[in-house]
Order: C-alpha cells, then structure tokens, then sequence
DNA sequence: TTGTCGGCGATTCGCCGACAA
DNA sequence: TTGTCGGCGAATCGCCGACAA
C-alpha cells in the first residue's frame, strides 16, 4: 500500500531506533511462526472471520528465515523488518552459525530523547542532552565565543539534515538552533515524540524517530476527529500496514509449505513476538507451566531505555490451544498493559525459590508494610504453588526439585545463546533476568522505595563486574547464594537495597 | 485502508466536482459488470496473474445496483461511488422505476477555475472569476468602499472555510483574500489544482476540488522522488484504494453470484465504465459493429468544462472476447488518450450518413481546404464503409437501411432513457450526440476553424430551442434534415456554423 | 542539567494597486 | 476580464538570556 518500495536500513541504525532490544531473527535460522500472534500484530481487535480461517490451521509453524529486510516506512520514518519465511516439516539440529556478523559488530553509540513541548514548540530551539553531546557529537570548539558548530546528521532515508549545535545561555547548555525548525515541521514532531541520535565508528551521525501514540478508547467520532490530522500516518498505534489479509495469505501459504512474507513494526507500545527462535520456544516449552507458578518479565523502562523494568506476577491460567501467549498472569504492580496479560513463556522466566531460604531473616516494619500493602511474598507465594499444583493433579514439586529444574532451564538457555540465537520481541528470556532473579527478592524484603509495588529499575550499562554477552545484553554471572555473589554495581538503587538487606 | 469511514457527498455536488457528464447507477437498477473493466481502474497494467483469474470467469456480470454510496476522500477531497452489485441470472423486464428522483432535483450552479500560480502561490488571494461572482456567490453591496462580504463555503466533508469576498483593484475585479491562504495550505493545492464553487436551491454554498494529475513515465526513481512529497494522496493518477486484489475478490464473488462491492472514482484523466446501464449495453449490441465504421465520441472539453469536445474515428478492429473495449478506432485527430484507442459500443454512436445528401452543396474553398488537409468527408467514408462490409461477408447495406437503422437506435436510445437510465463512465452514447451528428457535418464541409483536427465545441449550456433531459443533459431534438432543424443557439461558434454552410 | 518564559530582530505572510495580456 | 509583479504593514518565526525546577 505505501506508494514506493521503504529504504533499507543499516540494522545497527534500526536497532537504535526501536532500543537494542528489540531483536530480529537472523537470516538463515528456524524458526517458529505464530499466526496468532502475527494477526494480533495486525489488529488488536481482530475480525471474527480472519479468527475462524486462523483456527481451521496449525497454531505454530516451524519456518527457516529464507530473507530478512530492515527497512523505513517514506512517511513515518517506522523502521520495519520484512522477512520471508520457508515453512519447513523438521530443522535440522544444530546447524553450525557459520555466517558471521562482522558487519554488525561496528559499534553505534546513542542517545534518546523525549521532545519537551519547549523542543516541539515552534520555539526553534532543541535543548540536547549532556550526554547526548558528550557522548555522540563531535566536540565543540569551547574557545569560540559562542561555541558552534554545524552538524550534518543522516536520517533513516539517507537524507542529510543540517543543524547548528551551540553551546550559549546561563547556565550554558547544548542547543540546536537553525535547522531544528524546518526538521521538527518536516517530520511532524510533537511533543512527546522522541529523536534517536546514534554515531558510528566512522563518526557519521544518524537520527531516528520514534513517534508518541495516542492510545484511547476510539469511538467512531475520535476515529473521525483523529483522521483529520492525519499526515502520511497514523499515531493510534494501528499500522495500516499489516492487515488481516495479509495475515490470512500469510496463513494459508504457510498450510500449503510455500514460503511466504510477514512484515513487523517493533513499535514500543506493542509487544510482538510472531517469528520466535525455535529453540527459544523449544527451550521455554520444556517447563511443566502450571497455575500459581511465579514469573518476572523484563521490560524496558519508559523513560530510560538504557534501564530495565522488572515485574513479577503469578501464572493463573494456562492455555493448552497455542504456546504464543499460553500464559494468563496476574502481575503484582497495579496497572500492565492490556498485550501483557497474556504472555508466551519465552517471555518470562520462572522465579527462583529463594525467597523461602531468606525468610529467616527477621522481616523489617518496612518489609511488613509492604507485605502488607501489596500482599506478595514468599511464602504465600509457595502456598500458591502447592495448592494449584495438587489441585491440577501434578506431583507436588519440593523446593529442590523446583530449584533444580530451574536451574536446569539457565543451562539450557545459556547453552542455546552461545549458539547466535535471536527472536523477534523484546528479550527477557534470559541474560539480565538473572541478575534480576537476585534483586526482585531484596526488593520485597526491605526495599526503601516508598511507592507501592515492587518495580525496580537495574542499570545495565553502568554494570562492572566480569560479564558476557547474552542475546545482545550484557550480563552478570552470579550464584545462587546472593551473600557471596559476584554482583558489583554503581547503581544506587541495587546498593541501597543491598546496604539495606545486610543490616537488616 | 483509509483510516476511517469517509463521508457520504450529495449527489449533486459529487456531479458538480466531477463534472455533470459523470453518471452513477441508480439504485436497484439493472447494470452489466465489466471485471476487465474493474481491473483496468485499479490498474492501467495488470499483472498477468490477475488476467489469467478473469479469464477464468465471465467478462460479462449482469447484476442489480443493491447499494448507492456516495462518498469522499478524506484526505484528497476526492469524490468516488461505492456500489453493491447483486449478480442476476436474468433481468425482469422493464421493472417500473417506481422510486421518485425528487431530492436530485434540486438545482446546482456551479463554476470551476483551474487555479493560476498567483492562485496558489502565497499570495494569499484568490481572483474570483466574474463569472461565479455572479451565478454562485451572493451579490455584493457595490455601495460599499470596498464592496466585501465574508462567505461560508463547505467543503465535501462538510467543514465550513470562511472567507472575505471583495471587488476593489483597478481594474477592479473579484477577489478571496483574508481565508484563502488557509485554505490553499490545509487542501495542500498547487497551481493547476481546479476548485468548484457550487449553490444548491437555499442558496447554499459548496467547494470541491480535481486535483491535477502528473502522468509521467514512471521510473523508480521518479516515484521514490514523487514519494517525498507524498501528502495524504497521490498526485500519479494511480488510487491506493481500488487494488487488484479487490478486483480478483470482486470477479470471484461474481461467480458466485454473491453480492460484491466496487468503488469508482470518476477521475477526469481516467475514462472508467465497467457498471453500466444494462438498457444501454443491450442497445449498442444490437448493431453490426464492423471494421470501417465512423463513429463519433463526445468528450468533455479540458478547459472549460461545460463545453463539449467531438471526436470522429473509423473502427479498425472488433474484439469478440468481451464486450467491454471490444471496438478498436483510429481516431482522426492526431492524439487522443491511450484509454481512448479502444472503446466500448456504448461510448460511441455510429455517424449518421447525412453527408451523403449534403455534399450536393457546392464545396466552398474552405471545404477544400479542410478536406484535403484533414483526408475526411462524407464519401470516402461510404466508400470505405462499402468495402470493409464486402469484406466482412456481411450484406451490404445501402444508404436507406443504414439510415433506418440508425435511426431506430435513437428511437430506442430515446425510449430507454425515459425509463430513467444510468451508467457509470462519461455519457456519450445519447443525448447530446444527437445535436452533434448535425454538427459534426457542417464543420467538415465548411468550419472557419483553421486548427489541423476536426473536432469542435458547443456550448449546451447555452441552448435555447425546445429541449428534453435525457442521460440527465438537456439535449435539443432535431429534424435529420438540417434546413428545417430546431437547433437555435446562441453559441457563436454554432451560429459561424450555420452562416457559412447556408451562405455557400 | 534542562524546561519554560518574555524579549527582540529578521523574515516571512498576506493585502494592496499598478500594470499588462 | 484576470494573471503577475513590487511595495508595504503586520504577524509570525526563531534566536537570545533570564529564571527556576
């Protein structure tokens, strides 16, 4: 439907418009592919009759990825990925990753940030981040009076923007003067919407685009209100691009085993995960999933991407028609959004049992406020489990089996990660969720933070104990007895809760 | 694909942004669906795949018109028609057109100006011609310094544009100013854009707009370069929103004989008829089409709209596949339009042999020059008729039975229009043509015009003589012989006609 | 460190007759 | 009758430090 053929984008330049992680499935590897979810990508409120035709085939299809495109949308500057995938009856077990990604290994260095109305406003002026200057413009010549320089910066089209970037006021701060205008007016920014500036190891500069949506209940009047701002795309979330249609051929060419093309926008307020590594999926379905399991999920935080969200919740249900979104849970925080409440077990990780080992410390009054304010811990938590379990007519698992499997499930996924694995949607599968696993117990046993659920935000980058590389993520190995564990970090928050959780 | 529902147009200001020759099917009448024609609408070069599927299925559809919509773009402002077609396997005869027209027959005025560069420029002014100043818009009060009044004009979806009317310059003239501006950025016209001003029976006032087209070999490059200035709609010609894939769904639905939707838009650049008035089709059929015939096409004028333009041409092929497009015509002037070099029986009507008799008139010089530069008169025609029906095997007609035949299509043309008949595409079949044929011949024997092509304008909104509306244009009836006609107008052009054909 | 405001130039916008065509 | 131009006020646009937060 888009009038001309998207440019290609370099992916390193896509991933940092979307947020590293976001991960695309690497050419050339299996795959399994969700029609569900791939329809929910299309319509969050999907036809009837598209859902009957999705039903009378095979819920998950085993697919090679025959082509992967990353390309930008002309008039919203989306970066998408088109891939073509090759339905296939059996993979091929560990087939070596012999293609290399030297290419991607050119480092890109990035900065976010949110418009202020002050940025948006016709104001002409676009206050830049410190750290933005610092870290991905070229230096400014401090000695000139004012400091400036002009700046030459690449969107997802290849097209060159010319900004002047000064260094003026009291207190002096980094500006964009000329050039921003015509560039907020071009691509019809507002407020709300945020730029991504990324460098290259050559220097050259790119900018990205990730647009606010305005999600609302839509009545069919704000639909027609709405349409009339309506400037080459929309901003309610729903891409024109994906339709149901599409979703249907896509359907029925998989049935037939011809190879067919899926489309998918990484968009911030949608979580997709259609086209999942197989042996993610693999590995996520080898675990017993059982009503009254406790699950954490890792999210991006929404003001700073380049820290983690954590939130824990308890399995209520468990669906048997479909892996891709199996799992009904009940989050601990107060408000999720609506994508989250079901989710596909590749997206959590099963919680460690050590909340009944740490017990024994002897609770603070703050522990009990929010044990009783928010009415989760663990030793609820492990009655949960065992009712459910009887009641579902499992063996009763005892901590140590429990543990054991876990563990055994962190193997596994640190084993298949060493191999190149990638998927579609946002990872939370594995890498940083181990550290986290430690961090959610302190944080519900003697957490300082006042605020009424236990969310808690981890700072990945700024991590300095010995880590790998996982998924594309830094992490942190620890053990499992959190007293001697190998966690080292600056981050304030993680050496409160620490400091807090020894004296206690 | 449009985000949202457009909104429903009056038919009368559908007519007047599209010119009045437009003509859509009433409701619950019987049609004929063309899928050839359908595909060529969503695509002036389908792709084969679609071909091999309409191939497949009958190129022929009668239906019944179950549903009317008349819409517009929300983007564009482009009008179109949504129709419901029924499949039928036959068509009850002469069903009373019992449902009255009473609410069409509300009176438009309208005016359209093709927008000059100081149109569209930033000039903020609009120059009014006197014209609409005059028929459209409220008289001003002359007593005034400036005469101005402020004006609330609608828009196709129903939004109100204010704008201040003056008469001031020297020389003074009618001019927009204060809204203009406004309205030139929010509709996004260009010079060459065209708007129409209409008033409806309460004095109403309405404004459309064509927009104009670029018809461009189109290389890639071009259209990415065309993408950039992508503004909610697309200035090619080619309409997102009829696809070929609505086009297979239709023609399959056909088949079936489920009810299919179809959308129309009746663009200027584009000369669509693929419903058509089933009368009308049956009609045309009944004559002998065959290699040679003269026939005649009726066309609206490019520059000024209520003008009409003729075109002659003789057959060069007949196509037995499919009605629609089935006459292939090499038409005398030297370009025409590439939809134009084949054309359906309806379109055309064979012309009338009259020439034969009227060459008794001694040929002035003019005659002369006109013949021999243009290679066209009354007997090379016969005698080309002659030979291509010796050819064909098919009984030679003489001058007598050709005539009668002719002259019962008109009886029938007549008869059926009288029921209330309707068609989707540019009306040429009846009705004005009529008047034509008599024109057609002076202006071979004796036209002052010193232009190279034959074709010749009338004005009709200017006629005088008695009149009857057929096809929803008032036509004049006339007399086959021209000395006793009743063609009395006050078209200059017609009147230099008439003068010269009786002086010489 | 960075969001917002009032201020002030510089630059457009938009209304005007003067000319032709 | 109407298209284009130069001129001119007026209303923005866009750059600036002053303030907080």
């Amino acid at each position: 439907m888009s009038p001309t053929h998207p440019r290609r984008v370099h992916s390193n330049i896509l991933l940092g418009c979307t947020g590293a992680s976001v991960k695309i499935p690497k050419l050339h590897s299996q795959v399994y592919y969700f029609p569900l979810g791939h329809l929910h990508h299309a319509s969050p409120s999907p036809t009837t009759h598209t859902l009957s035709i999705l039903n009378r085939h095979r819920s998950i299809i085993p697919c090679l990825v025959s082509t992967v495109d990353l390309l930008a949308d002309t008039h919203s500057d989306e970066v998408f990925a088109k891939l073509l995938l090759t339905p296939v009856t059996t993979f091929r077990l560990q087939e070596p990753q012999d293609h290399s990604v030297s290419d991607d290994a050119d480092k890109v260095v990035s900065s976010v940030k949110i418009l202020s109305q002050s940025d948006a406003n016709n104001g002409g002026a676009f206050s830049v981040p410190r750290s933005c200057a610092d870290t991905v413009f070229p230096k400014l010549n401090f000695e000139a009076v004012p400091p400036s320089q002009e700046l030459f910066i690449t969107d997802v089209h290849g097209e060159v923007w010319k900004f002047t970037h000064t260094f003026r006021g009291n207190p002096r701060r980094h500006l964009f003067t000329t050039g921003w205008s015509t560039f907020v007016n071009k691509k019809k920014l507002v407020a709300g919407d945020s730029v991504v500036f990324m460098k290259n190891s050559t220097g050259e500069i790119f900018v990205g685009i990730r647009r606010i949506m305005k999600f609302e209940a839509t009545s069919a009047a704000e639909v027609s209100e709405e349409n009339k701002e309506f400037e080459g795309f929309l901003r309610n979330g729903k891409r024109g691009k994906v339709t149901e249609q599409a979703v249907r051929e896509a359907a029925e060419s998989a049935e037939k085993k011809n190879a067919f093309e899926v489309v998918y926008y990484p968009s911030d307020g949608c979580w997709c995960d259609f086209v999942v590594d197989a042996k993610v999926v693999d590995e996520a379905m080898k675990i017993d999933w059982s009503c009254g399991m406790r699950v954490k999920l890792c999210l991006e935080n929404d003001r700073d991407s380049s820290k983690m969200k954590l939130i824990l919740g308890t399995i209520s249900n468990v669906s048997t028609a479909t892996p891709w979104r199996m799992l009904q849970v009940n989050w601990d925080g107060a408000e999720v959004s609506e994508n989250l409440k079901q989710v596909s077990p590749w997206q959590v990780e099963v919680i460690s049992q050590m909340p009944a080992l740490h017990l024994a410390f002897p609770p603070t009054k703050k522990f009990r406020a929010t044990h009783n304010s928010s009415g989760i811990e663990g030793s609820t938590t492990i009655q949960f489990l065992c009712s459910t379990a009887k009641s579902s007519n499992r063996t009763p698992l005892n901590y140590d089996t429990l543990d054991a499997s876990i563990k055994g499930v962190r193997q596994n996924l640190l084993s298949v990660s060493d191999k190149g694995n990638s998927f579609i949607g946002v990872n939370s599968v594995a890498g940083l969720s181990i550290v986290s696993t430690e961090l959610t117990l302190h944080s519900s046993i003697s957490t300082n933070d006042s605020s009424s659920d236990t969310n808690i935000s981890i700072d990945t980058k700024k991590a300095t104990s010995p880590s790998i590389m996982l998924f594309g993520t830094i992490i942190q190995p620890v053990q499992c007895d959190f007293q001697d564990s190998g966690i080292k970090t600056s981050d304030d928050e993680i050496q409160d809760i620490h400091k807090a959780c020894t004296n206690g």
